[in-house]
DNA sequence: CAGTGAGCGAGCTTCCGCTTGACTT
């Protein structure tokens, strides 16, 4: 059966939803996004020819483009629905070109909601491609393209192969390096936080108010002589004052507000957020989750006002409009929001549970009253001082919004406690101290970014947009330019002082600080390409290039500037600084000399060698006489950078010898996977506190005991070249360096080696894997297992 | 898994933004 109408859409989801709404003479089908792109092979633009793009059907359309052709050429009209964005413009004019459609038969029309009205009203309304908005488009495509496929290439030959470079990779792993600098560089200072506990000063109405200091105390001196003042001082009530307050709730998500509270509620990453939410809208329960708008349409504010006012009351309702207030938004969907306000809570796993409650939570909040609060703040003098206590009181007097809804957020303060409810008080009140103390606080460096706050950070600069925040992240990952890692936090000692009935206490106490959950780091290589970007292309990095550069694709969308002028003026220059960095010496801060070993008088550098980041004991252009120079892996966690002397001398101190058994040296070193014990050729990794520099010999016996009783427990069957082995997996066959499966109705016990080869046989010898020579058969059976797997990695990804 | 760290130089890598599936171990 044929329809007379086709209508494209960008996504399926969409499709299915607006098909209802249309009516059995309308098909509706999704290009899935883009089914155009510049050819994946090359540059893909003809410089020579005023920057001529060369595009290709992209390798996984093929089919979509095949069935779209077909239906189009069957339809009477064409209707070319996508996004009202940049992007979503070219889509229609790339599917104009590729579908080869009738510009009398086909028309553009754009809906900003998925409702009956919105759609029908879009058909009445139909217009033609904006060809200024799809050369703004394409401008913008081959910018990135000149800029990513022109820088990577240098890197492969500066620094290593298969890195990359590109507009907005580059900025955030900027934003990565320069935070770590501010980190290293960061001097930590000490201070005196001084709290207090009054109680009234007689006995009839009993309280306790607790207050803290105006000032903080820079010396434990001038704290113990201010506690000694306050031996004898008085205390009175000199000021209290009301304030009211009041708090907004948050605006309804957008990606990225999405992507932080996840992150800060739930520990979600942004791509595990983004992929919740994805199966969310499949299954129709929430809207569109890339989105940079805040907008909600009138059916969501209506339905919201519905829901608040049958689950809270009138008074909870307030309706509001929210406007985009982040860089370069485009605003083609709504807000992300439930699709169904009236339902709190929706099947599904517990995960997509808690992001679908989240969302409905933020957004029916988002529709709410304010709260409203009496915040008071009373002042306590102290007699011959100029030095006051403060004590801060909070009262809600009406919930509003925060019934629902409370955003967290990143900055945890050690101190939360502005919201105690007060004791009833008077001005001229004397008090008298239950307990002064003073504790040491230390000042804090800036926080390293999470995954979701340096999401923020980019849509704070426009750099990104709501379909790339998550694979950004992943790609400055994969590359190696930065780290997702939990550092354990260091011992820390402080002072607490503490006078209670005039009598002073001084205390040495611990605490644990630096611990960091999920942070991102930067590598010696992020840090490097970093630096080389910086010095030879220090426009592109710029904090403000997108936003630059956007400005320049408005005027291209509204008409005024052609695309090919704007591309040639940034082209030009930018090629120049091209070819300049091709003859600049390899990137500066390659090597980094550390000092001298006082042992051996040695020279100790760092550098990035070809399996990473090194230390180098000794130089290795010395004379003959001098030996070769000692090398040593840094360790997780230390940079280039920062190492200092002393830590890198500490990793030569590895491999050492701790004993022997069986007359066998027991030697312990740190391997790539951790520290182990070397037992002639065997490796038994320690455990996890264990500590490589002072593990003994008794330790290291028990752990290769342990390993060996687990190797017994691993061999089911021996027949030398054949053997039944016990894995992860369940029981297995070894052969020449290959595993092979075995059958789950055969009975492992009782197979014999002519069984084992005619299992081996039915399912095809694989190829020997060689062992390394003078390996024992153990290694060999190890490498086997690394190469097999090697090779089916490179199987899938063909 | 647990070494290595130099060197011939084939052929490969790479961008940003739109969209979803497709494979198993």
């Amino acid at each position: 059966m044929q329809q007379d109408n086709l209508v494209i859409v960008e996504s399926p989801a969409k499709a299915k939803t607006i098909e209802k709404f249309l009516g059995d003479k309308f098909l509706v089908k999704s290009s899935y996004g883009h089914i155009r792109d510049l050819v994946k092979k090359g540059l893909g633009v003809d410089i020579e020819n005023n920057y001529k793009p060369e595009y290709e059907i992209s390798e996984d359309k093929h089919a979509v483009v095949k069935e779209l052709k077909k239906l189009s050429k069957e339809a009477k009209h064409v209707w070319l629905a996508s996004d009202e964005d940049r992007e979503g413009e070219a889509i229609a004019w790339h599917l104009q070109e590729t579908l080869n459609l009738d510009k009398s038969k086909t028309n553009r029309i754009v809906f900003h909601e998925i409702t009956k009205n919105a759609i029908q009203n879009a058909i009445k309304n139909p217009r033609d491609i904006d060809n200024n908005i799809v050369d703004a488009q394409q401008a913008r495509r081959i910018l990135d393209r000149l800029v990513g496929f022109e820088v990577s290439p240098i890197l492969w030959k500066k620094v290593k192969p298969s890195l990359s470079a590109g507009r907005v990779q580059s900025v955030a792993v900027r934003l990565i390096v320069e935070r770590e600098r501010e980190i290293i560089g960061f001097k930590s200072e000490s201070f005196y936080k001084v709290c207090a506990i009054f109680n009234p000063d007689s006995a009839e109405n009993p309280f306790s108010l607790k207050s803290d200091l105006n000032v903080k105390f820079k010396t434990l001196k001038e704290t113990e002589e201010f506690l000694n003042h306050c031996k004898s001082a008085k205390f009175s009530i000199s000021g209290i004052e009301k304030k009211p307050a009041k708090k907004s709730p948050s605006p309804p998500f957008t990606t990225s507000t999405l992507q932080q509270e996840a992150s800060r509620k739930f520990g979600f990453s942004v791509g595990q957020t983004m992929s919740i939410a994805q199966r969310l809208y499949e299954a129709g329960k929430i809207t569109y989750m890339r989105t940079d708008s805040t907008n909600l349409s009138s059916f969501a504010i209506d339905s919201a006002k519905n829901t608040i006012i049958n689950l809270y009351g009138t008074k909870y309702s307030n309706v509001r409009q929210y406007k985009t207030k982040s860089k370069g938004a485009q605003e083609a969907h709504e807000a992300i929001r439930p699709t169904e306000l009236e339902n709190p809570s929706i099947s599904g796993t517990s995960q997509e549970k808690k992001l679908y409650e989240l969302i409905w939570k933020r957004t029916i909040a988002s529709q709410m009253s304010d709260a409203s609060l009496e915040k008071t703040v009373v002042t306590i003098s102290i007699s011959d001082s100029e030095y006051k206590f403060q004590a801060t009181g909070e009262i809600l007097l009406f919930d509003g919004f925060l019934k629902v809804y409370i955003e967290s957020s990143d900055d945890e303060t050690e101190d939360g406690d502005s919201g105690d409810l007060l004791p009833p008080l008077r001005e001229n009140q004397k008090l008298v101290y239950n307990e002064i103390s003073a504790t040491e606080r230390f000042t804090q460096h800036p926080a390293r970014y999470t995954e979701a706050s340096l999401v923020k950070k980019m849509e704070e600069l426009g750099i990104g947009r709501p379909s790339t925040y998550a694979p950004t992240v992943s790609t400055i990952m994969q590359r190696g330019y930065v780290t997702k890692e939990d550092r354990q936090g260091e011992q820390r000692e402080y002072f607490r002082v503490s006078m209670k009935k005039g009598i002073i206490k001084k205390e040495k106490k611990h605490e644990i600080t630096g611990t960091e959950k999920s942070k991102l780091f930067p590598s010696d290589i992020g840090m490097l390409v970093n630096d080389f970007l910086v010095e030879n292309f220090r426009k592109v990095v710029d904090y403000n290039f997108t936003a630059n550069v956007e400005e320049q694709f408005d005027e291209i969308a509204s008409g005024e500037l052609e695309w090919t002028k704007m591309i040639d003026k940034f082209y030009k220059p930018f090629h120049i600084d091209i070819e300049k960095s091709k003859d600049t010496s390899r990137p500066a801060a390659s090597e980094k000399v550390l000092g001298v070993d006082p042992k051996t008088g040695k020279q100790v550098s760092v550098r990035i060698a070809r399996f990473g980041p090194v230390a180098q004991l000794g130089v290795s252009d010395d004379t003959q006489s001098e030996a070769k120079p000692m090398y040593a892996s840094l360790k997780k966690g230390q940079l280039i950078e920062s190492i200092s002397l002393e830590e890198a001398l500490k990793l030569f101190d590895l491999p050492r010898e701790i004993g022997k058994y069986e007359d066998t040296v027991l030697v312990v070193g740190l391997g790539r996977f951790g520290p182990y014990v070397r037992f002639g050729k065997q490796f038994v990794s320690l455990g996890k506190n264990d500590d490589p520099y002072t593990v003994t010999q008794e330790r290291a016996i028990e752990l290769i005991e342990e390993k060996r009783l687990k190797e017994k427990e691993k061999v089911i069957k021996n027949f030398e070249d054949v053997q039944v082995l016990n894995g992860r997996f369940g029981p297995y066959i070894f052969f020449e360096g290959n595993n092979y499966k075995l059958p789950k109705d055969v009975d492992k016990d009782a197979l014999t080696r002519e069984k084992c080869m005619e299992l081996i046989e039915q399912q095809g010898v694989k190829p020997a894997k060689a062992s390394k020579s003078g390996k024992s058969d153990k290694s060999a059976k190890t490498t086997g297992m690394t190469a097999k797997k090697a090779v089916s990695v490179k199987k899938t990804k063909k």
